[in-house]
RNA sequence: GGUCGCGUAGCUCAGCUGGAUAGAGCAUCUGCCUUCUAAGCAGACGGUCACAGGUUCGAAUCCUGUCGCGAUCACCA
């Protein structure tokens, strides 16, 4: 036997460990957790030898160069007791051997009570939970009240890139991963359909478009409306270079060029419903959205609920009303409008203009009132927006409270790092974006030469195969974007591509697909229960249960935490470990037929939990690849 | 300058509500496909956990300061 890397793979999730150690386990005439019973037990041991009370029990999972599966850590008793922690250790241990059955053995070393566990509890932890398809998920509760999720929220005047992939996958896993720890959830977003950059777009289009189309054009909708984008951009800068060999300053080159004034001038026109404007933005705004539903749809992410900025603007302006009666807010002499946020450490922030336009706060104040007046059940709401507008998010929040609504204590701002290229920040105008289609694209692109040199598909359909090849290569980018912490920033070098081995997406459905081929060949009646006698585990399963074991515990921190992350950090550490049984244990050529059914049923548990974390991932899995 | 976040192996990241010798993947090097899918397994190499103090029996983890990187401090969104 070993004892490199692979012995203290294990190690790093030890903490998380002791809390999954609260399953349930038959205790006299009511259920109680493993480590509840040991803690009384343990405190027991304390009083009878030591006369002493302890008021809590540390544990921590065993590391592996040690025999033992959960570890007391006595240090902290040296306060309430003196004396040799190996000494106290080995009264406690043989304290628990005696009145805990399912303590088998112990072992101190130095300062640590090792704990060996009986193969029957964990074997009564797996038939347990065997047959539930949705092990770790936790039903709803409908006394609850629901969390509002809003992600993606992109301006409709240039395509989706990167940072809007991410946002995505955050935003939509962490919705995944509230309902799975037993919240309801609505998805939404807030499209930002009006204002200058919009106008931009339209403007370029009216000027240079030549009456094109999606249709006319083969383009997607939202990929035509961006071009325009650039258009403008690059027909205001000529105009600025002009103005500037005329004689005039930079500054104010940038105030007079005619294009721009002309797009000022068309946002007047359609703030005041004009009708020619107002069709063209419509039109314009509709191509865009049908691309963005088709990128929605190739990424795999869904809403239920849609919010629009041109519905909702003119509504924060009634709570502005509302705040100046009751003081929260305050006119200045030219006529804004201004929240005091100086009490709380803040600046004064302005929530509506001189000349009684909204600003982008006065917004969001309308649009987060509109939501609960929609959905009543709604009692919280996640912000999926770049830490960019941390500020932002804390002033909102903070006026929602002051404006007096209970519901404002529970929103929170899932604040995510820029994705940022080598060159750094992307562009849209510059073109040095990373386009949310052509990567997704790449994706599956790579997916499929990969596929083609291993050739494992034989059998396949040309359909299926494509499908197959998305599903890969989508899991490689959601994985590479979900794995890290949302708060870090993300770098991404175009130049180098997202891995498919080791620590990634491709992995686990490997490992996935892997499991699938043996219950195809395994060809037994899997639905039986046995029970310890029959079975005594290997080393190798009771690793996997004791993995197996923390699922549920990590689906609640991750909706605590709001971090997928933390989904698939433990999807890893458990495909791991099983590959390492796979390839160490015969499962279909287990020395007996009990032995056998039980290595069959114990993979089918764990692809059964590699699904249902990778769906809270948005991430497929697939039967072969 | 004020505020907030980040700094762990060559690279990308875990670990951070304090506990045993800080872990993975990639890269480099070694073994393993007549046996369940080698997108795999088993191993080697690689670290002053940015730096300096402090609290503690014990600090990558908590506190303070310094340095570096980023964001923000708009009548833009």
């Amino acid at each position: 036997m070993r004892h490199g890397k692979e012995i203290l793979s294990l190690y790093f999730y030890y903490k998380a460990f002791i809390k999954v150690l609260s399953l349930r386990i038959k205790n006299k005439d009511r259920y109680m957790s493993l480590q509840e019973t040991l803690s009384n037990q343990v405190k027991q041991a304390v009083l009878a030898s030591f006369s002493v009370e302890i008021e809590s029990v540390e544990f921590q999972a065993t590391r592996k160069e040690f025999a033992g599966d959960i570890t007391v850590v006595v240090f902290p008793m040296l306060r309430y007791v003196k004396g040799n922690p190996v000494v106290i250790g080995e009264t406690i241990g043989n304290y628990l051997v005696d009145n805990v059955n399912d303590v088998k053995a112990f072992n101190v070393v130095k300062g640590f009570l090792n704990i060996e566990i009986s193969d029957s509890y964990y074997l009564s932890f797996f038939n347990r939970i065997k047959d539930n398809h949705a092990y770790g998920f936790v039903n709803s509760n409908p006394n609850e009240k629901a969390i509002m999720v809003e992600y993606s929220s992109p301006n409709t005047n240039k395509p989706l890139h990167l940072g809007h992939i991410r946002n995505n996958l955050l935003g939509y896993s962490v919705a995944e991963i509230l309902k799975a720890a037993g919240k309801k959830v609505y998805k939404t977003q807030i499209i930002n359909d009006r204002g200058i950059h919009i106008c931009k777009s339209m403007l370029a289009w009216k000027l240079f478009g030549n009456g094109e189309t999606p249709e006319s054009t083969g383009l997607k909708g939202d990929k035509l409306v961006g071009n325009y984008y650039v258009k403008f951009d690059q027909e205001y800068k000529k105009e600025i270079e002009n103005l500037v060999a005329e004689g005039k300053t930079l500054d104010e080159a940038k105030k007079e060029a005619p294009i721009l004034l002309e797009a000022q001038e068309m946002l007047r026109k359609w703030e005041a419903g004009d009708e020619e404007i107002v069709s063209l933005w419509k039109t314009m705004n509709g191509w865009v959205y049908d691309g963005f539903n088709e990128t929605y749809t190739n990424l795999g992410v869904d809403f239920d609920t849609l919010y629009y900025e041109s519905n909702t603007y003119l509504l924060g302006k009634e709570f502005v009303a509302e705040g100046l009666k009751s003081g929260v807010f305050h006119t200045e002499k030219d006529g804004s409008v201004w929240c005091d946020l100086t009490d709380a450490g803040l600046d004064k922030k302005i929530v509506q203009r001189a000349d009684g336009t909204a600003v982008y706060m006065t917004q969001d104040i309308g649009t987060a009132i509109q939501r609960i007046k929609d959905f009543p059940d709604v009692g919280g709401m996640v912000y999926t927006v770049g830490n960019e507008q941390d500020y932002h998010f804390q002033v909102l929040f903070l006026i929602l409270k002051k404006l007096g609504f209970d519901w404002a204590k529970n929103l929170y701002h899932l604040s995510y790092g820029m994705v940022d290229l080598p060159s750094g920040k992307m562009k849209s105008r510059e073109g040095t974006v990373v386009d949310a289609d052509d990567l997704i694209d790449e994706m599956a692109a790579t997916a499929e030469e990969i596929s083609n040199e291993l050739g494992k598909l034989e059998g396949y359909t040309e359909v299926e195969k494509k499908a197959l090849y998305k599903t890969i290569g989508l899991g490689a980018l959601k994985y590479y974007i979900l794995k890290v912490d949302p708060k870090k920033r993300i770098l991404f070098d175009p130049k180098e591509s997202i891995d498919f081995q080791g620590n990634t997406g491709p992995f686990i459905q490997y490992t996935y697909a892997r499991i699938q081929s043996i219950l195809r060949k395994a060809n037994l009646d899997a639905s039986v229960t046995l029970s310890a006698v029959e079975v005594s585990l290997h080393i190798k399963e009771k690793e996997l249960l004791k993995q197996l074991q923390l699922f549920p515990e990590v689906i609640q921190n991750a909706a605590a935490q709001h971090s997928p992350a933390l989904i698939a950090n433990y999807t890893y550490d458990l495909v791991k470990e099983f590959n390492s049984f796979y390839q160490n244990v015969s499962i279909l050529g287990a020395d007996n037929k009990d032995e056998k059914i039980f290595r069959v049923q114990l993979s089918r548990v764990v692809a059964n939990t590699i699904k249902n974390a990778f769906r809270v991932l948005g991430i497929k899995v697939p039967e072969r690849m």
